[in-house]
DNA sequence: TGACAGGGGGTGT
DNA sequence: ACACCCCCTGTC
């Protein structure tokens, strides 16, 4: 049998990011799934390979068989104008905000699979991107399914190894490992959160899917009933996996970011979430990606 | 090269 | 406020 090969690299329209914006993008915490070698970034979503590099300066992409470019263009954040809503956040009197957009032009949100992002998010709590990444990786290759499509799906260069060739696993098949395993992949006493919630969804059918639709509110409502998923994991997901760009993480590093940049020190998630709300308006979650690649740059300076 | 703290992008009680 | 787990990182 002739194995189906990977297209060729093609230029990436629409989208000019600077290495640091790319990289801030791809592994600054919206996703777990993409890994750099030698500045060819490859990633992983659902049953989909692709890769991504600058060449030129110019963002050039090539994919595995069975990932086209429409795939990669919706997981990107394709559909929304981003220029467009970008202007719209309110940096004209707020010099941190116009300072953070302007360090990270063309940073973007991720689209990712909803369901995806709901495990990944699971898996973060007091962990740090690279051990997420482990764990991530760890379940990929030990519960995922062979991304195989009659021909190998190694990329030529940069490859990421199993984490490339097997995808997450599936809520349906989370739903029937041990807790016991799921711990053996560094999961540690989030195993309990992911086996229970794997249960939860197993138990109701559609579930996810009728969450990742519901307005925001309705949505996150749902999502923190779930085992081990409180405000900000759900918003998270909200955000990074179903393009909810009013959700407004609080995490440590915007809890620092609102406390040094706008005075808001000692103010407890809830109340930073609520000032988040009202100062950056209906696209906080977009505003939040800007101060928190600012944040994780520039630490306590 | 190896051991040893210290701390970690949160949730649940 | 503190436990939950245990891996990563920096440091000696």
């Amino acid at each position: 049998m002739k194995a189906a090969a990977w297209s060729d690299w093609q230029p990436y329209s629409g989208w000019s990011p600077s290495p640091d914006v790319l990289a801030e993008t791809l592994d600054g915490g919206q996703s777990f799934g993409w890994y750099d070698a030698n500045g060819i970034w490859t990633g992983r979503w659902l049953g989909h390979v692709a890769q991504l590099r600058l060449h030129g300066g110019k963002l050039e992409w090539r994919a595995a068989p069975g990932t086209g470019e429409a795939d990669l263009r919706h997981y990107l954040g394709e559909a929304a104008e981003w220029p467009t809503l970008v202007d719209s956040l309110p940096w004209r009197s707020d010099a941190h905000l116009a300072a953070s957009l302007a360090a990270f032009p063309n940073l973007r949100i991720l689209r990712q699979p909803f369901g995806e992002t709901l495990l990944g998010f699971l898996c973060s709590a007091t962990k740090q991107i690279v051990q997420i990444k482990q764990m991530t990786k760890l379940l990929a290759a030990r519960h995922g399914a062979p991304i195989c499509r009659e021909g190998s799906p190694t990329p030529p260069e940069g490859g990421i190894g199993d984490a490339a060739l097997h995808s997450l696993p599936t809520w349906e098949a989370l739903a029937t490992i041990p807790e016991a395993e799921l711990r053996s992949c560094l999961l540690g006493f989030r195993a309990r959160y992911i086996a229970e919630t794997a249960k939860f969804l197993a138990r109701h059918p559609g579930w996810l899917e009728e969450t990742e639709h519901l307005p925001y509110a309705a949505a996150k409502a749902r999502l923190v009933d779930l085992p081990g998923v409180g405000e900000k994991v759900a918003d998270c997901v909200l955000l990074f996996g179903a393009g909810r760009l009013e959700a407004f993480p609080v995490d440590t590093w915007v809890l620092k970011s609102l406390a040094r940049r706008y005075g808001l020190t000692g103010w407890k998630p809830a109340q930073v979430a609520h000032f988040g709300r009202t100062h950056f308006g209906p696209l906080a979650g977009l505003a939040q990606q800007y101060l928190f690649a600012w944040e994780r740059k520039h630490g306590g300076r």
